[in-house]
DNA sequence: GTTAATTGGGCTAGTCTCAGACCATTGATG
DNA sequence: CATCAATGGTCTGAGACTAGCCCAATTAAC
């Protein structure tokens, strides 16, 4: 451990790369999280220039990009946009073991390890405030939502639940970071077979972690997080060898 | 809770700022969370500029902001460069008010959520995982010279210490992430004033967190780490009312 | 049908940013 | 005192990015 490793990390690249190529990123992002659902529509260019603060000609060629690559439909005229067109591959062994290869197994292990920590640390902060009925509420409809889904949709449930703890706890910050941080290891996830009985497993986990939220336990949510997280990192380690 | 909150997350603006500001800001945080202390200086610009990924042009424009701001002081010829003058102010009332005008109370909730979630987060997974010596030995080294720091090296080697929690866990991502939250509230940080009954009850709390992740213990190490950062959070309400 | 509103498609002039080359200054070393 | 290596200071031409404008296509509503 570097004296200096302190100075890597605040020096490090102050952009990820050009406009163009952070705004596909973004986009994609809200693609494979669902955040816009297939058959969903992004928003008109104009506006969607003015919330990524980049110029509409960047956005379009992002767009493009993607329109290229199949992730989107785009539609001119009135009622036009758009419009998602992926799905989520099925899915296989093989897929998965080209997605660890495209972002090498030292980027892996960060990429597990921060998702690790900012989704317990999420869980934590949330059970350990007092939550409104509405967030209660909100958390528990999540909930719902993802035990009554069809498999279609599963993944993109199991997001929005995740993600809603997050957002639950009011910080913007977090919010963006654990989004992030799913984004991440989206594809590797998308790539596990889903099984009936890890899907129960999963179940009684996402049950435990609502649970020590509603009952105000910190250390109770951090745990049971802790523990659906390794349970998926187990079955990714398992479903690579 | 709006149903596309993640919508507003996920799209939010691709860059904060143009390359010029974003350079001064990651300046910024380099001086003032110590990672070039007092007195040191700034590697040379060339090899700067390749490590933020930014033109020496750009990176110059900052320098001479950050120069003119009495930050740094820049010096030609052979052993010169951009060395650090920033000494974090004398802790006082009337500057923390400002600093919080600046940022608002919404932000400053949000930084501050978002260091509790990270920070515990980081302690946690370290805590999860089995330390090797050396690992042992660069907490412990940190923790007794924080220990050991005269008043004006304190605010450094505290951040130091905890910069290493994630350091530690050996995720890059983590790091900066501990990082970034960090300098969102170090301006706050430095106006508490370093009263003797603090700093020992801060000594405890450090040590306690050291123990947990020693001990293995991640419940100890969240919770310890949740009550040090709720002690300063306190002291920083106490100081502004 | 015609209309009007909404949306993508495309162009241009100007600004920001970059890569690379060359100049100026400094100070340790011989 | 002369040298020279390391460093900041400066310029230029090219490419990326932007703001703003107008055009083209589409379709609900009349």
């Amino acid at each position: 451990m570097d004296e200096s490793a302190r100075l890597m990390t605040v020096l490090r690249p102050v952009r990820a790369g050009n406009a163009f190529e952070e705004t596909v990123e973004r986009l994609l992002q809200a693609i494979k999280l669902g955040v816009v659902p297939p058959g969903g529509k992004l928003p008109p260019e104009r506006e969607l220039a003015v919330r990524l603060g980049i110029s509409r000609v960047t956005l379009r060629e992002a767009i493009r990009a993607l329109s290229d690559a199949g992730y989107l439909d785009v539609r001119r005229g009135r009622y036009g946009g758009a419009f998602v067109t992926y799905v989520p591959p099925e899915p296989d062994a093989g897929e998965l073991r080209q997605a660890v290869a495209r972002m090498g197994m030292a980027e892996l292990s960060d990429a597990l390890t921060f998702r690790l920590a900012v989704e317990c640390g999420a869980a934590q902060v949330l059970a350990a405030s007092a939550l409104t009925p509405e967030q209660r509420a909100v958390l528990a409809g999540r909930l719902s939502d993802l035990n009554g889904a069809a498999l279609e949709d599963y993944r993109r449930l199991d997001t929005a639940f995740h993600l809603s703890i997050a957002e639950l706890t009011g910080s913007t910050l977090l919010t963006a970071t654990c989004a992030d941080a799913r984004s991440r290891v989206s594809d590797l996830l998308n790539a596990i077979p889903m099984l009936q009985v890890n899907l129960d497993h999963a179940a009684t986990q996402h049950r435990a972690i609502a649970d020590a939220i509603f009952a105000g336990d910190p250390d109770a949510a951090r745990q049971a997080v802790a523990e659906h997280l390794e349970g998926t990192a187990a079955l990714l380690r398992a479903f690579l060898s």
